[in-house]
DNA sequence: TTAAATGGTGAAACGCGTTTCAGAGCAAGA
DNA sequence: TCTTGCTCTGAAACGCGTTTCACCATTTAA
C-alpha cells in the first residue's frame, strides 16, 4: 500500500504538499492539487490512521462507561452521546463494567494512555482519589454533581428532584413511602438517601430500613420487590422507583398477582421512557438523550470545566 | 512526557531492550530487565499506543454496528461480544447506524481506514455488494445467514425456527396466524417471510398483508399494533412477535384494553429476554449472549471464515 | 518606492515503539 | 576440537502523516 512520499513521488511535489491537500489546507495551487488528486487515485491511496493519531497525538475516540449495556436508561445516554460524537466525527469506545472496578479502571487507563481522547464516565464505581488521580491524563466527564471536583459533569439534582416526588406522593395522601433504587453507595444514591430522610424528618414519619428497595436496576427486577412487598405486614403505599423499567415491572407483577395500582400501590417513576408513556405511568422525565449530548460536549469543551444541571419534569400519569 | 529512547539511555540499554521488557520477550538478563524497570518507574513512563499501533499496524479495537443502542436485544449482543473482547484484550467501538446507510458506510471505512481490527455488524443496512467490497480489507462478521458469501457468521436459521414456532401455534388451534417483525428487508426478515408463506400454503390458509406488522422493534411499538388489531374485521387470533419486548408491550396494551391474553390473542415472543420470563411470554430462547461471544471470536479467527449456527429452543409458559 | 502581508512550496524534524538482522558469548553434542 | 544452537544485545530500518521553518514570489498598504 502507498504511503504519503510515493504520492508525493507521483504528483511531483513534495509531502508537505501531499499533506495539505490531504487536510484542505488552503496554500496549494490548483494544478498541484488535481495532480495529487490523480496520483491518490491511481493506487487507491489509503491515509494511514495510526500514523495520523501518532503524529497528531490524538485518537478521536471517545470512552464511554456504563455498567450494562442492555439496560434502556444507559441506551438513551450512549444514544445521545453518539449522535454528538458523530457531528464532530469522533467515535465511541465502550466499557460495559458491570460495576466490576476493574473494568473501569481499564478504562481510565486507556485516557493515561491517550488512546482515548477523553472519558464519560456514565456511572462511577470506584472512588473518588481513583478518578482524581487520572484527571491529570486527560478530560474525565461525570454524570453526577461535583462542583468541587474539578472535573466537567452534567447531572441532575437528585436531591431536589427525590424531594419533589416525595412532596408529590404525600401530597397524594401516602404516609408510607418506600423507594426502590440500582446501588446503595454512590453519589446519586446518597442524595437520594438524604432527600428521603430529610423528607421523613420533616412529616415526622418513622425510617424503615425494609421501605428501601436495593438493586432495582431493570424491568425484571420488579418481580422481587413485588414477592417483597407481598410479605410485609404493613407495606408502603407508594413507591418511588428510580427508574421507569423497573416500574413497569413492579406494576407488571403487581397487577398479576391482583394488587391494584394504583389504590393498594401507587407507583411513581423516573425517565419518562417510553415505557412509561405506553404504561400510562407517573414519572419524573429526564432527558437521557440531552443529558448524553451535554457530556460529550463537556468533553469537547475540556480544558474548560464545568458543570450542567438538568431540569426534571413531573409527568402526571396514571398510577399515583 | 518520557520516551522509549530516554529509558533506554537511562537505563544505559539499546531501545531494543527496552522494548523487550516492555513486551516480556525473554531474551533479556535480570540485570538490565531491573534497570529498564526502574528507569520505567522514575520517570512514570508510559507507552504512546498510537506508535504501538501505527508500528504494529493493528488498533486492538473491534467494530460493532448496531441499529439501536437502547434496545436490550442488541444489548445482550454487544454483552456478549463485550464479555469475549475483554477477554483478548480488545475494545468495542460502537456504531450506531438507526439504519441509516451512511453511519454503516463510516464503519465500513474504518475498517478500510484500519482504524478498527474488524468490523462486526450485527443488523445491516447496506447491500451485500457493499459488502463484497470492503470484505477485502479486513474481517466483516454477520449476523444472518451468509454461507455463500465469503465471510464469517453466526446465526439462526430463521426459516426453521419461524416454522417451529408457526407450527406449534397451528397445533394449538391457531388458524389465523400474523406476526410482527422489526424491517421490512433484510436477509432475517426474508427468511422468515419465506416460511411464514409456504406455512400457509402447506395449512391451506391464505396469505393476508394485513396480518403482517413492520416496524415493530420495541416496547412501545406494541400500542400501535394493538391499536390496528382493534381496528381489524377479521384479527389473527395468534401472534408471533419477533421480539419479546414488543410481545410485552402488545400484551400490556392487550390486556389494558381488556383483550385476554391468551384467550382471545395468543402470543409467541423471540429471544427468551428476562421480561418474557416475568410476563410469562411463551417464546423462542435465542442465546444473544452466546451469539455475541461466537461473533467475536470469529472476528479473532479471521483469516479463517466460517459459519456457526445457533440453534433455538421453544419455551413454552403463558401467552399461547 | 518601500515595507509589509499573503500565497505557495518543500526540506527536515517530529511523534515513538517494533522488528529485523548481525554478531558476540557460551554450552552441549559430535 | 569443531559444529550447532541457544541466550543476549544493539544498530538501524520501518511504519507514516503532520508541522515547523525558511524562502521565494506576488500583492497590497503606506
Amino acid at each position: 500500500m502507498a504511503n504519503i512520499r510515493e504520492i508525493a513521488k507521483m504528483a511531483g511535489v513534495s509531502v508537505t504538499t501531499v499533506s495539505r491537500v490531504l487536510n484542505d489546507h488552503p496554500y496549494v495551487s490548483e494544478e498541484k492539487k488535481a495532480a495529487v488528486q490523480q496520483a491518490m487515485e491511481e493506487v487507491n491511496y489509503q491515509r494511514n490512521i495510526n500514523a495520523v493519531h501518532l503524529s497528531k497525538g490524538k485518537t478521536y475516540l471517545i470512552g464511554v462507561v456504563i455498567p450494562f449495556s442492555n439496560s434502556p436508561y444507559f441506551g438513551f445516554l450512549v444514544e445521545g452521546i453518539a449522535n454528538e460524537a458523530v457531528k464532530n466525527n469522533y467515535k465511541l469506545v465502550l466499557f460495559q463494567t458491570n460495576y466490576e472496578l476493574n473494568r473501569e479502571i481499564e478504562a481510565l487507563n486507556m485516557l493515561k494512555q491517550k488512546q482515548i481522547d477523553a472519558l464519560i464516565i456514565c456511572s462511577r464505581i470506584s472512588n473518588w482519589e481513583v478518578i482524581d488521580k487520572y484527571k491529570t491524563y486527560g478530560p474525565i466527564i461525570l454524570c453526577e454533581q461535583a462542583e468541587d471536583k474539578f472535573v466537567s459533569s452534567t447531572y441532575i439534582d437528585h436531591y431536589k428532584s427525590f424531594s419533589i416526588a416525595l412532596n408529590y406522593l404525600h401530597q397524594k395522601g401516602h404516609h408510607r413511602i418506600g423507594y426502590c433504587i440500582g446501588r446503595k453507595a454512590g453519589k446519586n444514591s446518597e442524595m437520594r438517601e438524604a432527600a428521603y430522610k430529610n423528607f421523613l424528618l420533616e412529616k415526622g414519619h418513622p425510617f424503615l430500613k425494609d421501605y428501601i428497595f436495593y438493586d432495582s436496576f431493570r424491568f425484571e427486577d420488579g418481580e422481587g420487590i413485588v414477592v417483597r412487598l407481598k410479605e410485609m405486614p404493613s407495606p408502603p403505599t407508594a413507591l418511588l422507583v428510580t427508574s421507569d423499567q423497573v416500574a413497569a415491572g413492579i406494576i407488571t407483577c403487581a397487577r398479576a398477582l391482583g394488587i391494584l395500582v394504583p389504590n393498594e400501590l401507587a407507583i411513581m417513576g423516573f425517565d419518562n421512557q417510553p415505557i412509561a408513556k405506553i404504561m400510562n405511568i407517573t414519572t419524573l422525565e429526564i432527558p437521557l438523550v440531552e443529558v448524553g449530548r451535554k457530556l460529550f460536549i463537556q468533553a469537547m469543551q475540556y480544558p474548560t470545566i464545568f458543570q450542567e444541571e438538568i431540569e426534571v419534569k413531573l409527568i402526571e400519569r396514571l398510577t399515583v
